[in-house]
DNA sequence: ATATTTGCCTAACGAACGTTAGTTTGTGAG
DNA sequence: CTCACAAACTAACGTTCGTTAGGCAAATAT
């Protein structure tokens, strides 16, 4: 990827997550870098490469952090820890990004949407699996660890409706929040 | 609203809510209904009509829960819960229309966009203020109001992209399950 | 029986859509 | 100096979009 092409696709992004991929045209992504419509098909050969591009660049950053809390951390409140920080710290510092691909993954078709759906049912597994670690060493509660992951997911997704880089969060910070705030919900009460 | 009018409304939710709002088309609409893109027009004038009636009429459900639960309950943890069970059962019961109410109300203009923003604003509020009545009665946390009801509405809403209606878990029992989690955050450990 | 309303139709409008073809312009290498 | 290549351009394509105008048939009200 081109310098000028990762520039271009920044841009894109910026405009993208304004209104959704959908409602967003190719004309005005143009617009946005004082270009002409056609001119993006120098850098991008569909409107949809772009949403892949953003998708699974995003994907595939979250993919190695889990992946790594699953191979090298072996306390499970320690690997929740990581994972969550690791996920908020990639969703605020691809704030753009990130927002395009929770929200607008579903406008990918064919292969790409099928290939995206394994790869985020995959990452989904991995937390379940940190959550099955914390009750085999006894120090989560026995509960529907579906149900688990995806309520730790949807609340870590959800910062990017409301984080803002100029907030007066940091993202550890919020990344920490989180973590106390999931792990008093999973933790058993042996204090 | 005639009976004919419901019934064309819950049909374009049902098509609305697979692509969303803006990678839905009038025709597709009007397919799923076995009749022409121009017959809608009998009984909404726009497209936007659809997607304005939706979101607030979800808006007005979740807003009349809220305001009831703080007019009577008294206890901070019975309003939570309380809250929570009838944000659950709005979703889960209209489906549907709460998946274009939640991903969708961004493609709103104008005054409509405007207007639901405050609604929401003000519905965020209802649960900053449950909140803030735990802390005051001593049981909760001192604790970021605004992250505290952020974190309580995001993984109360997310259960619109797992829920389905044929799933293992009742209404009562998720809304249950997700209180737990939230309380056993929020609470002291004053057991 | 007649008038009105309701619900849908056919036909078509202008605008916006994603995309392609072919061309020009600027830049750095041989 | 020229060649190659990248990056932008102009122009336009066929399609789909949301929407409107006007009419027709059946149900409903007078």
């Amino acid at each position: 990827m081109t310098e000028r092409k990762r520039e271009i696709l920044a841009a894109s992004q910026n405009v993208l997550k304004e209104k959704g991929y959908a409602a967003t045209s190719v004309r005005d992504i143009a617009k946005a870098l004082s270009m002409e419509p056609a001119s993006l098909y120098s850098h991008f050969k569909s409107k949809e490469d772009i949403l892949k591009i953003t998708c699974f660049d995003m994907a595939d950053k979250l993919e190695i952090g889990i992946a790594e809390v699953n191979d090298i951390y072996f306390n499970a409140e320690e690997k929740l820890r990581t994972a969550i920080n690791l996920h908020v710290k990639v969703l605020t510092q691809n704030l753009n990004s990130a927002m395009i691909f929770i929200r607008d993954w579903r406008n990918l078709t064919g292969k790409s949407l099928d290939h995206f759906i394994l790869k985020r049912n995959a990452y989904e597994a991995g937390f379940r699996e940190i959550v099955q670690t914390g009750i085999n060493e006894g120090i989560f509660n026995e509960t529907d660890k579906k149900f688990a992951a995806l309520t730790i997911l949807s609340s870590v997704n959800w910062i990017v409706e409301w984080y803002k880089e100029d907030g007066s969060l940091s993202y550890e910070q919020i990344a920490t929040k989180l973590s106390d705030f999931i792990l008093s919900g999973l933790k058993k009460d042996t204090v």
